[in-house]
DNA sequence: TCAACAATGACAATATGTTGTCAATTACAC
DNA sequence: GTGTAATTGACAACATATTGTCATTGTTGA
């Protein structure tokens, strides 16, 4: 049996995300390093921000993909940094909701201040066309997992 | 500041790919568990196997954009499972070539009797313009680093 | 209501990845 | 040639991820 065109190209996307994914964490640490964060640890207040309300724990690792242990590592770690903090859950004994604190706001906004250019500079080279279209293929292939 | 249409593209791609890279490992550690593998050894027996010719491990580190660290490790464990072997390199006292087993090889040859059908009925539904695209964006966007 | 099932937090074991460091080897410029 | 810089393997420390398990809490259907 051989590779369907669309496999042959599917598999290689494989293999390049995963480069990618590896050389994008990297480069996340060092900018993220300056202000006592890492790549994992930024994501997750991304997350955070980036949401109309405050979210659970295993809400969080749903929405990146990953396992609820991992991201209540992270959540726990970022809460002794003061960066977040848990609050009570009308909905829910255990599963407290994480919230960031005004510590946690600052800082991520600092990042977006890196980011931001960051991400227009390393962009600028590529068609607009092309990024819609990765983005799309990309979101795709993740949801057939 | 704002980000560009660009570079808003471009960061949600990141975090798809983090999401993307999470979800194919655990995947790939699925398909790959009944051939006594995982998503990272099979890789490297991957690259073993599309290379022309044997490979040191700072060679298929760089080819995979990882810590030649890392590799060694997992090129460690192989070798104790006796898929890869070491062999003397002509060229280098130290760094010796990294090359399949026989029994490297056959296990490599299973997991492609796996992992072709499997690539080829994930991306049936997907245009290969869009494949090709998002390949090509991808390694655009892995050359920036 | 209440019994069965699902979701959550906590903990452990393990895999995979980075970084830093050191000595040994190789490559290269002069 | 020779001295300096880069590469390599080995080791350690640490971060991040999965999986499995357990007791607790929440949800749902009969």
């Amino acid at each position: 049996m051989k590779h369907s065109d669309e496999g042959l190209a599917f598999t290689e996307i494989v293999l390049e995300t995963f480069k990618l994914s590896g050389l994008l964490a990297v480069e996340g640490d060092k900018i993220s390093v300056p202000l006592g964060l890492s790549s994992a640890r930024w994501k997750v207040l991304g997350s955070l921000a980036r949401s109309e309300t405050p979210l659970t724990v295993p809400q969080i690792a749903r929405n990146m993909g990953q396992s609820r242990q991992a991201l209540q590592a992270l959540v726990n770690v970022l809460c002794e940094a003061g960066l977040v903090e848990f609050q009570e859950n009308p909905n829910h004994k255990r599963a407290k909701l994480v919230a960031l604190t005004t510590n946690g706001k600052d800082i991520y906004q600092r990042m977006e201040t890196i980011q931001i250019p960051w991400a227009n500079q390393l962009s600028e080279d590529i068609a607009i066309e092309d990024l819609n279209t990765t983005l799309k293929t990309l979101t795709k292939m993740s949801s057939l997992f």
